[in-house]
DNA sequence: ATGTAC
């Protein structure tokens, strides 16, 4: 069967291709990409795009349902950013919860969790409810303040619908999969069942979810900047962009897994590293992509790889004259651990323009 | 990525 398929990765790893070709062999598989970003995952690569017809697959979004990217202009002085870095660094600990934890009490937020199923209301209350609004996350979450080349500083966020998307990913893939065996395999729900209604519907409340958590993280750290320079944030220009989640455009729908989302004229945000910053990025709406374009650097390391193979000193070197928590924790994230970003935004011209480059300042992880 | 089990 020929299917519509095209490969951006110039180095892939077969096991990546295998996961990629076995998610196409599925007959409900319209249409697939990998972004040059794309490294293997469980299901579907990290880095993959399968457009399927009349089915949403769960573990095709994967676990953190709404991950994706915010990013802010404002009108702080890069010299006062950077003459108060320490202490800005310390007030976005004291006020944005990190790794797993959360805030003390509950935040308002406009959502309603009454919108969401049974299964997903329950998802909701056993993850803390809305005391993990406003909280970073672990892993590859981190905050960045930064300036571009026009000196501007921008406030970039890359988080998720934390515990809530994770256990409506969770309990969905058990339900598509009809096992306990959630990671292996292609299991489908049909959009037009209650199953797949009621997926389609907690993801998007997910979705939402993720948007006000980055939001109201978003409020904190330009209220921590503020206590030390003067200046605002653009929020008219706020950029939001998911690089996971399921779509319906044309009568399919579209899986984004470790993909941004980039139709003709739609502003995204790519992150490299910890080092080189993030790329602030405008759609060229290509539907050999799927309207879609890479999601960061990808790595070339493994976690655990990383930890046993990179030198705490070097990452400290390579990282000097930029705040942020640089030890033998965060090895893993260090910009060894990926592939060079400037390569892999070569490799994807045909998918973004380049509108800004975010060089970091201050970034900060769980 | 998350939070559970060791």
């Amino acid at each position: 069967m020929d299917k519509h398929m095209k490969i951006y990765a110039e180095h892939l790893e077969d096991s990546a291709l295998e996961q990629f070709n076995s998610a196409m062999g599925q007959e409900f598989a319209i249409k697939g990409a990998l972004m040059p970003d794309a490294h293997t995952g469980y299901s579907l690569p990290i880095g993959a795009v399968v457009a399927s017809d009349g089915v949403v697959v769960p573990a095709w979004v994967g676990y953190d349902i709404g991950c994706g990217m915010c990013a802010l202009p404002t009108s702080f002085e890069s010299n006062d950013v950077t003459a108060s870095s320490e202490e800005i660094f310390k007030e976005i600990y004291k006020k944005v919860p990190v790794g797993f934890n959360v805030n003390q009490h509950p935040v308002d937020c406009h959502l309603n969790p009454d919108d969401l199923s049974q299964l997903g209301r329950k998802a909701f209350e056993d993850r803390k409810g809305f005391r993990a609004l406003g909280s970073l996350g672990g892993g590859n979450h981190f905050i960045e303040i930064g300036k571009d080349e026009e000196g501007k500083i921008w406030v970039i966020i890359h988080s998720g619908s934390r515990g809530v998307g994770h256990g409506i990913a969770t309990e969905y893939m058990r339900l598509a999969s009809g096992t306990q065996k959630i990671l292996e395999g292609h299991h489908g729900l049909r959009v037009d069942d209650d199953t797949g209604r009621g997926y389609i519907n907690d993801m998007s409340w997910a979705l939402e979810f993720a948007l006000a958590n980055r939001k109201e993280m978003m409020r904190r750290i330009v209220g921590a900047i503020s206590a030390y320079c003067d200046g605002e944030a653009d929020w008219d220009k706020l950029i939001n962009r998911n690089h996971n989640h399921a779509e319906e455009k044309d009568g399919m729908w579209i899986h984004r897994k470790g993909a941004t989302h980039a139709e003709e004229g739609m502003m995204g945000v790519i992150p490299g590293n910890m080092r080189d910053g993030s790329f602030i990025v405008e759609g060229k709406g290509n539907p050999d992509a799927l309207w879609s374009s890479s999601h960061g650097a990808g790595r070339v390391l493994g976690r655990k790889q990383a930890k046993r193979e990179l030198k705490t000193e070097d990452f400290q070197e390579t990282m000097r004259g930029i705040t942020a928590r640089v030890e033998d924790s965060t090895l893993d994230e260090s910009p060894m651990a990926y592939k060079d970003i400037f390569e892999v935004m070569r490799l994807q011209a045909d998918l973004v323009d380049v509108c800004q480059h975010v060089t970091p300042i201050v970034n900060v992880k769980g």
